[in-house]
DNA sequence: ACAAATTTAGACACTCTTGTCTAATTCGTC
DNA sequence: GACGAATTAGACAAGAGTGTCTAAATTTGT
């Protein structure tokens, strides 16, 4: 086993874009087709290599799919991470920065082709490989839910927010940004970026109703225009 | 095509009886299995009758799917309507009546067998069949979301809520309400019962302190010590 | 330009599944 | 008990998909 150094000339760079360009096209086939249904040729024809790379590479459909999930985890988590990097310690503008943060969370991380792909596999495949998904489930939420509860702590701590939970507010701050999205969400669709905006100032609003310390001026505005017509 | 009165006695009891078996079992398969993956023999083997009598019954495989799908919307959408109707119109104590509304729902609605195997299908196989999920969500979401904002109306107009747009308080309170509950959905489980009830407590507990007009003075006990523990 | 490694296309055996057909059997009803 | 309808078991053809194999073509590094 080599060790490659720099991440662009030693290896064989055909070899690792191949690898990447087929575990790319047999996450949008699993999607699409579930596993059952995903046909390796399909895979193939899409990723534009021959059948037989494919099984070089992965030996096997059922290597392939486990390849695939634990790609799109690592990626999904690596956004998540970066994008909770974003999240506001010290506000200036409480509702817009929150705002802020939860469009780039929607569109960076839940929306964005892994994301999408990654919530399919795990709603579609998730009973049928306890092991794989409970791989998943430490990895992924399990790391991120604390991470964002410690950014509302840290907040309340700050005298931005009167929460006595974080865990709690965390987890309702995500229900209520993605509250409006929930159907489109259901049928593996993407919501439009208005969409996600309004669901996300919509959330934001009943949270600082819900949590907010003093009400921010800049409240209501012509809100409800939209939302009813 | 006879017209059967009583529902009992007249049509062949043991036919119509086989073929709701067929139905149930098919549901549970295409879940498990998704539909590319669920196998004829096992649904005919589960149901407790031969292969040839499911097509008799339904033709065809895909035919077969489409029965379970529109049973599944049926059987869901009347426990959605029959849970509407408990909704407190003029609550005693609202906290209390709207966590137990909430617990309705998701128990009879939503974490039984139907309501999680009507999920499980839309979120594999919506993709693939466009219409005959455009018409579930005419018949389902188009429906009911319009019942419950209207409740939820009725009770701001009531002087219990202060609400602005009755849409959006609908689906902020389900999506908090469901807050805790989103990872085990996503991974097709049904979550415990006193699971159900601290989620619905908690984002209960939110929804008026957003909405709310009079604090309820039974408010915050004894709450967050279960959450992080 | 040469040699090694990788990729390719195609054929292939094998398994699994769908949907049909037939003959025997069971069930409900008179 | 007898009749007709429904159900059953099993065989069957047809098709599709997986994974293997081989020989030719291509790419890569030296």
């Amino acid at each position: 086993m080599k060790l490659h150094v720099s991440p662009d000339t030693f290896p064989p760079r055909g070899h690792e874009a191949k690898r990447l360009s087929i575990v790319d096209s047999a996450a949008a086939v699993f999607c699409r087709e579930g596993f059952a249904g995903a046909n390796i040729d399909l895979i193939a024809a899409e990723a534009g290599v021959s059948r037989q790379t494919i099984y070089n590479h992965h030996g096997d459909k059922e290597k392939l799919f486990v390849a695939v999930v634990r790609d799109l985890t690592e990626r999904c988590n690596a956004g998540i991470f970066a994008t909770i990097a974003t999240f506001p310690d010290q506000p200036k503008d409480l509702e817009a920065d929150l705002i802020g943060f939860a469009v780039r969370l929607n569109q960076n991380c839940i929306c964005n082709r892994d994301g999408k792909f990654l919530r399919k596999l795990i709603q579609t495949e998730g009973e049928r490989y306890p092991e794989l998904f409970a791989e998943w489930r430490e990895q992924g939420p399990g790391r991120t839910w604390p991470a964002i509860a410690a950014r509302f702590a840290r907040l309340a701590y700050g005298g931005y927010l009167a929460i006595e939970d974080p865990d709690v507010a965390a987890r309702q701050f995500l229900g209520l940004v993605n509250a409006e999205l929930q159907t489109t969400f259901m049928l593996g669709g993407s919501p439009r970026e208005d969409e996600v905006l309004q669901s996300a100032t919509n959330g934001v609003r009943t949270f600082l109703r819900a949590f907010g310390k003093r009400r921010s001026a800049t409240s209501v505005e012509k809100q409800g225009a939209l939302a009813s017509a």
